[in-house]
DNA sequence: TTGAAAGCGCTACCAA
DNA sequence: TTGGTAGCGCTTTCAA
């Protein structure tokens, strides 16, 4: 059987609130006894049950990620960056992959505080911030990544999107496009809604409109959708030249589309997509993209959390860490014949 | 505050006992009791704690997922599919990137016991499987996907590996390759071997051998790794004609590789990969690979798993669950020049 | 059909 | 410095 703090306790020949404390680093243990409990506890192979103790209120040492498709390549990078930083830490992080849909995130939610995570990070859209109210009035603090939840309680990392739809926006533009779309995955993140405006933005201060035929968005399955979406966009005779993806999923559906429709790629139409997944530098033609620095985020995040973690809610931190992307140019964009 | 068991016995008028009956659909509760008992605990919002119930010895309705790296999309659609399944059970998973290190995996595995976890699935490789001794004098089941442990306590579900490597290989040789290398991700996973052993029985068939300086294989990042080894390999005058990658990761390493030395695929060169990840699909030329059903090992995987969570240890399967690759054909082989 | 009470392993407070 | 002990929220006999 698995040894308990009694059994050290006995072998020690003490009381178990001595070995307690020596575990925990606390109270004032003579440098003998600390050693000789060591000692022990070693022997036994002891090891304290995490849940004994968070059932006391101590902390579980566990996070939750909650992603909309570990699939998909930027959320699996994500995870990845998360999990490392965690374990770094000392702590575990259970993964959620909520397709987007409320009914799962508010499954999940109550899943991990049945389990009593500290800490939560967020890189799923949410409609509902309804659903984090039982997490607030825990106290458990929540980080968003790569979008922001309408909610003043989570804190939110970054990378500027405005910035991110503008530079595609001004890439395009520079090379002589002046018929840009964009193909968004849902207008419910925040996210995706910030690149559009940076790309209107952009064509506004170079005299040109984004018409709302020209901007297109929705659907779960990303690579068919991005594909469906070009397939639409592409139809009428006054056509887009360059297609400006919100992820690189979405731009190899786009990729395909044009596949399909005989366009080259990217004399007849340039694409730009948005994460600089492994997926960008791997496609025919290399996709043109607008890096996230998605390991940076991921390790901020967590920090941040950890760091949150410890404090009083009152005295919880409220600040943005927003992260500026940069624009990788590969082989997809080129100028309009 | 949050609702306990005790509010709701006070509120109810009943004892704890007979509500934790209720939650538990135990014991001989009258209908009246029962529905009011569930009224109230609607009304109170009260969600029993997993980690009170753990402490008693229930089950904690957690899983542990091992693998190397989640952002290797092989894994990360490994772990939606096993996520998912979990999910739908009402299970939740820990997923941990090991990075193919023992001393990552040992701090995981002593996480995830002292978080006790109900079972375990173990994607990744293991050379030492004492440390896995633990988790089975617990009674904790282990299966582990796409490839074996030397444990006898874990069941395997997995692809039959020979045969892929025999799929493409067979598929080279039809096409005229006889010069034919292999790229290995490590000879310390279980299927890595068994893929070569393919290779090598459908040579060997074919009257040919596979040289010992055609076997490659090492390293961590796979996608550079795949393209180091590939360049040693296309470095002598004899060099092969097609490089069969076991996985498709290490395929587009080769695919950089060629395309630096500017060999064309699949002209000068065939290249064929493994697992028929979304990657496959993207790069240029497109991969020649064999399918790996990632979803449906990763269901079947968890279904096994909880399956045998019932059962008493004694009674457990021992079965090895393996599945056929097929072999999926896109642009990057074709006969030699 | 229901309830009382003894744990599960650990923490934290108060005494000694 | 150390130990006693009351919980934490729930499950599970055993009695009533």
């Amino acid at each position: 059987m698995k040894a308990t703090i009694y059994d050290v306790a006995r072998e020690a020949g003490v009381s178990i609130a001595t070995v307690s404390q020596v575990i925990n680093g606390k109270g004032k243990i003579s440098e003998e006894r600390r050693n000789e409990i060591f000692g022990i506890m070693a022997r036994l192979d002891y090891r304290p049950s995490v849940i004994a103790a968070a059932l006391t209120g101590k902390k579980t040492y566990t996070l939750g990620l909650l992603v909309p498709d570990i699939s998909n390549p930027f959320f699996a990078e994500m995870a990845r960056a998360v999990e490392d930083q965690a374990h770094h830490a000392g702590y575990s992080v259970v993964i959620c992959s909520t397709h987007n849909e409320d009914e799962r995130i508010e499954r999940y939610l109550m899943l991990l505080q049945q389990k009593s995570i500290d800490g939560l990070i967020i890189g799923t859209g949410m409609d509902n911030n309804d659903l984090l109210t039982p997490l607030v009035s825990k106290d458990i603090p929540i980080v968003s990544i790569a979008r922001e939840t309408r909610s003043p309680h989570t804190l939110p990392v970054l990378v500027n999107d405005y910035a991110g739809g503008r530079l595609a926006a001004r890439h395009l533009l520079e090379q002589g496009h002046t018929r840009i779309a964009v193909i968004a995955e849902s207008l419910k993140v925040s996210s995706s809604r910030e690149r559009i405006r940076g790309v209107r933005e952009a064509l506004h201060e170079a005299g040109l409109e984004l018409p709302d035929a020209f901007v297109s968005a929705g659907g779960h399955d990303l690579l068919s959708e991005g594909k469906r979406q070009a397939l639409a966009l592409l139809q009428p005779a006054e056509r887009p030249t360059a297609l400006f993806c919100c992820n690189d999923l979405l731009a190899i559906g786009a990729l395909q589309a044009a596949k399909e429709l005989i366009l080259r790629v990217p004399e007849e139409l340039s694409i730009v997509g948005f994460d600089n997944t492994i997926l960008a530098s791997v496609t025919d033609p290399p996709l043109t993209t607008i890096a996230q620095p998605i390991e940076e985020m991921g390790k901020l995040a967590v920090d941040l959390l950890i760091s949150e973690l410890g404090k009083a809610a009152k005295k919880r931190t409220h600040e943005r860490t927003v992260i500026e992307p940069e624009l990788v140019v590969r082989s997809s964009t080129a100028a309009p014949q």
